[in-house]
DNA sequence: ATTTATGATTCGGA
DNA sequence: TCCGAATCATAAAT
């Protein structure tokens, strides 16, 4: 390149000697017109450094026939080829960068919420799952579940809205640069692997200003979430029909208690507690039992009337089935393993027969 | 407004 | 992991 100077003061003649770039252009060919190819560069080296010169007109016309000349592919790719040996080797290294975690942990967020994906995906499960957590039972928090929907499927428009509108913009402005780089490629030495370069830039530009959305929805999202879940302390008393069951159920055991996940299944079924998610079904059953026991123990007196009256109801029911012995299945004589674990467990029992309080001992 | 009832949560222990 | 105990928070009763 050092031949540079020289060439652009040698008015065109005299080449001889100097190959320098006319030899990178035609790969060192010596013909007979070699002479007459370099005489040609050092006349386009010429016209270029004169171009500021002429008046704007000529300058137009000069560039046109510049454009023109059957020299310039040659000359444009030598000069592409410079620029990306300097200066897009340096903006090369810190391409390919990895996927940022940040943004896929967004993304993950959003398909979990349903907020992106499928139409109507896991958005309704997260709700029902939500739900689920208020009390679960019936159609008491349709309400509030359908509010939460309908509050969910409004961020996920404004999402989809707004990430629809940057796609737009970004494909308009990176066709819009394009086009500019094209248009300037016939001035300037851009490759083609430049304006991809570009483009890629475009888009990562675009995608950063994606994740600030995503990042936005994901907040939105949160905090109607937080809102919806905090309700789930705002207590919702069962009905009266599952109570009675619950008790049922409790003082028929009264020796244990404990009903097992097959009974608190079913028990949340007889209560028309209908939730998708069976842990938590089984997590109301085992709250209501939980309390159950722990407020009878601790006031076993305030309780005797509520125990008598299910006891009665069982007894008739008991005797209405099958009219032979009820006692068959009276918890106040323990038979298996199971009773026995359970008497010495929380001494059920021991407590009934105390205060005689149990239907089954007063009998 | 205060009290009681009750479903849910937290925490330590077996 | 399940239970008991204590506690929280709120619905319902007073």
């Amino acid at each position: 390149m050092d031949e540079q100077p020289r060439l652009m003061h040698s008015h065109g003649v005299g080449m001889a000697g100097h190959p320098g770039l006319a030899q990178h252009m035609q790969d060192g060919t010596a013909g007979t017109d070699g002479e007459g190819r370099k005489q040609d560069i050092g006349d386009i080296l010429q016209q270029i450094m004169t171009i500021t010169d002429q008046s704007l007109d000529e300058a137009q016309a000069r560039k046109h026939a510049l454009n023109c000349h059957r020299m310039k592919p040659a000359l444009f790719n030598v000069l592409c080829e410079i620029k990306e040996k300097t200066v897009l080797s340096i903006r090369g290294a810190q391409e390919e960068e990895p996927p940022d975690p940040q943004l896929m942990r967004l993304d993950n967020m959003l398909l979990a919420e349903g907020v992106a994906g499928p139409e109507k995906g896991g958005g309704s499960a997260a709700a029902a799952a939500a739900a689920a957590a208020t009390g679960g039972i019936g159609a008491d928090n349709s309400a509030e579940h359908s509010d939460y929907r309908a509050k969910l499927s409004q961020i996920r428009q404004i999402y989809h809205t707004e990430l629809e509108k940057y796609e737009q913009a970004c494909n308009e402005f990176t066709t819009h640069v394009m086009n500019l780089l094209r248009e300037q490629s016939r001035t300037r030495p851009i490759s083609p692997k430049e304006i991809e370069r570009m483009v890629s830039i475009i888009h990562r530009k675009f995608s950063s200003i994606q994740m600030q959305l995503k990042q936005s929805t994901c907040e939105a999202v949160m905090i109607l979430r937080s809102r919806f879940l905090d309700a789930r302390r705002k207590r919702r008393n069962f009905n009266k029909q599952a109570t009675e069951i619950l008790n049922e159920y409790f003082y028929s055991h009264l020796s244990n208690p404990y009903p097992s996940e097959e009974a608190k299944e079913e028990l949340a079924k007889k209560c028309g507690i209908t939730v998708s998610q069976d842990v938590i079904v089984l997590t109301v059953v085992s709250n209501w039992f939980g309390n159950k026991r722990i407020r009878y123990k601790k006031n076993i007196s305030k309780f005797q009337e509520e125990a008598n009256m299910y006891a009665a109801r069982t007894a008739v029911n008991a005797t209405s089935v099958s009219a032979h012995g009820s006692q068959a299945n009276s918890p106040s004589t323990p038979n298996s393993a199971g009773e026995l674990r359970a008497l010495i467990k929380g001494c059920w029992v021991l407590l009934a027969l105390l205060t005689c309080q149990t239907p089954e001992t007063c009998s």
